[in-house]
DNA sequence: GTTTTTAATTATTGTTGTGAAAATAAATAA
DNA sequence: TTATTTATTTTCACAACAATAATTAAAAAC
């Protein structure tokens, strides 16, 4: 049922492209330290599984036969994602360069596990009907949960309370039996850092990074040499608890509370607006006091993991998240001892990179060890 | 120079034993999921290469030919660790299964790398020559330095700056041309780290952890799926950066201070002692403090990384470490909100765990893929 | 055109690793 | 003693792989 693991080096190969783009057989050659021979028939292979391919009319180099840069085919395969929230089902179809084919929202009552695979599947082929896509390669489909794993395996999770029926629920096998294809089941903040790892752009330039998403609670995934960083038992990254539970901490739903409590009628997060006079005066506060209880949350980052890069993701307007990051840009935070700005950005991806995160999973698993 | 790297699959091998102790062929067979042709094959290339050997005497095991278990064989190769602080020079032997054949500390005057070197090999000549090593196969050396490194690639060091001509010294190169041997320089939090995961036991347990290292400072060394974390700039564990610098943090340093200002005449850490009646009322208050401070240190270590187990490791007399770990029991640490007991837990390694992590290095680095 | 240059591929050859099945080893049970 | 059981090793045919050198490909320079 699953896709045929590959090489190390092909993998290398792959990795190499996704960081760097595109790079002729000789680049990657030298790039990675492989004879041309060993990179022919390593490239003929992704060739013909259709994982790579040749850049068409690349202009002129100079003396010499051309060379013809490889790069990630987006035909490879396609993957997808999905989320539950609290009455919202999310879905996204991503092909094997990371590129969204076709992302799906919709509201709905709240579904139990097998309801939602059951709406998941259908949604899926839907999507792939409608794209084309019958045929071609599924690698497999990720699913993003909120709240962390009960177990190092991943088989059950303890999932916020807002989910009738999810918690505690055997979710592999509830979906793994209704849909058939390779799974995986992830932490959204966890989903959230593989999507701006690969998509942000951070694969660049960084191994190390840490996602703050500030989506139902607050939460944060953890890369580490690449590689997600779970836990002994799944609950790294759990930076809710860090916040008293008498006290607010720094969620949108903190927000939506306090700007009812200044007496705006809002109904949803998607209510919030910035630029609305009434609401404004609020938030300037609320950002205050938010951005430094998050300096606590990215002091305490930098001390243990010392990220190339902070995220900062979420259902927030992008302007809310960018006033945080000014915040913690001008506050004192434990990097200066380091001479380093502290590098806080906000996400730049268009979607929501809980579901692309969890669409990039199969994906991410076709490169990285076991 | 380099002891001729293994096979993924003999490093699987060399693990599993270092993990579970001794074990047949078939045993391992299973275990690794490998043919029993395999097993056989790759055995016999770790036998012909001396790092394992079969276990003697094994008694009666019921019907069918006796299985023969296989275990680390302390004769596979020897390692050296040192380590500087201000005045003094710790060197540690270690053979392959990493067990301490000889320690030896010394005081001396403030050393220079160059010096520093001179005398580590120096004294390693010496120390070979007496346990009667000569001939056989030196893995290399392992230096715990304090403060954090200043590269990703390790190669020049933040080294706290009691030790003169250290900080930003290309060191790999001093180090490196003044031994000769294979060298790996790491953070002395890192290096106790590694001596915990290998001989504190853990690597049986756990594969995440966290050891807190009451040193000169504080740092604290992370390992995660059983590899080191160093972050993108090799800072990560620099706990030390979380207590402002105007107040007291938790360290020895701190408690030596304490005792001073209530007092008592002391001139090193060596002469702490709880039960001399006049110290024991400032140590009660300061471990009631720094435990209170570690509290924090604890709840960030379990959100961020969720370690298996937080290990506390450093100068200071065991019972006062022991003092610090009941507090933090007793306190109301976050793991609660996962239903779990925090697992902080005493080192018990005889010996300095930074000088035996630093020596375990290259073994360490047999052992894990690169 | 011909040469030169660089990129990519194909023999060629030798090494290495592999699992299945058969053989051997060393014990207990009958 | 002989049969039985379990562990380990050997045999063997074969696939994967790598490095070198030779070859082909496609362009620019002459």
């Amino acid at each position: 049922m699953h896709f045929p693991s590959l090489d190390k080096d092909q993998r290398r190969i792959l990795q190499a492209l996704r960081r760097l783009g595109s790079l002729s057989r000789s680049a990657l050659a030298i790039e990675l330290e492989m004879s041309a021979t060993a990179l022919t028939r390593l490239s003929r292979d992704l060739l013909s599984l259709g994982l790579i391919e040749e850049v068409p009319d690349n202009g002129a180099q100079g003396r010499g036969r051309p060379a013809v840069p490889l790069r990630l085919a987006a035909g490879g395969g396609y993957a997808v994602g999905a989320t539950a929230h609290r009455g919202m089902l999310d879905v996204a179809l991503v092909d094997f360069t990371g590129t969204t084919i076709a992302a799906h929202h919709e509201a709905t009552d709240p579904l139990d596990p097998q309801a939602f695979a059951r709406r998941v599947r259908q949604l899926t082929h839907m999507l792939v009907d409608r794209h084309g896509l019958l045929g071609r390669r599924m690698l497999g489909i990720g699913i993003a949960v909120p709240g962390p794993s009960l177990s190092a395996a991943g088989d059950r999770w303890s999932v916020v309370d807002v989910l009738p029926g999810w918690r505690d629920a055997p979710l592999r096998d509830i979906f793994s039996t209704e849909m058939g294809w390779p799974l995986w089941i992830e932490n959204d903040a966890n989903a959230a850092a593989i999507a701006e790892f690969y998509l942000g752009g951070l694969i660049r330039d960084f191994s190390t990074l840490v996602v703050l998403l500030l989506g139902f609670g607050i939460g944060a995934g953890v890369i580490t040499d690449g590689r997600l960083v779970r836990g002994q038992y799944g609950v790294a990254g759990e930076i809710g608890c860090l916040f008293p539970g008498h006290l607010p901490r720094p969620s949108p739903l903190d927000l939506l509370a306090t700007l009812r409590a200044d007496g705006c009628a809002l109904t949803s997060l998607a209510d919030i607006d910035f630029a609305d006079p009434a609401q404004t005066p609020t938030i300037l506060r609320w950002l205050d006091r938010a951005a430094h209880q998050l300096e606590t949350v990215c002091n305490t980052a930098f001390a243990w993991l010392d990220p190339g890069a902070i995220m900062l993701a979420g259902t927030l307007p992008p302007v809310i998240l960018q006033g945080l990051a000014d915040r913690l840009h001008g506050a004192d935070l434990v990097t200066t001892v380091f001479q380093r700005r502290p590098p806080v950005r906000v996400s730049a991806l268009r979607g929501s990179p809980i579901t692309l995160g969890a669409a990039l999973l199969p994906i991410h698993a076709l490169s990285v060890d076991p």
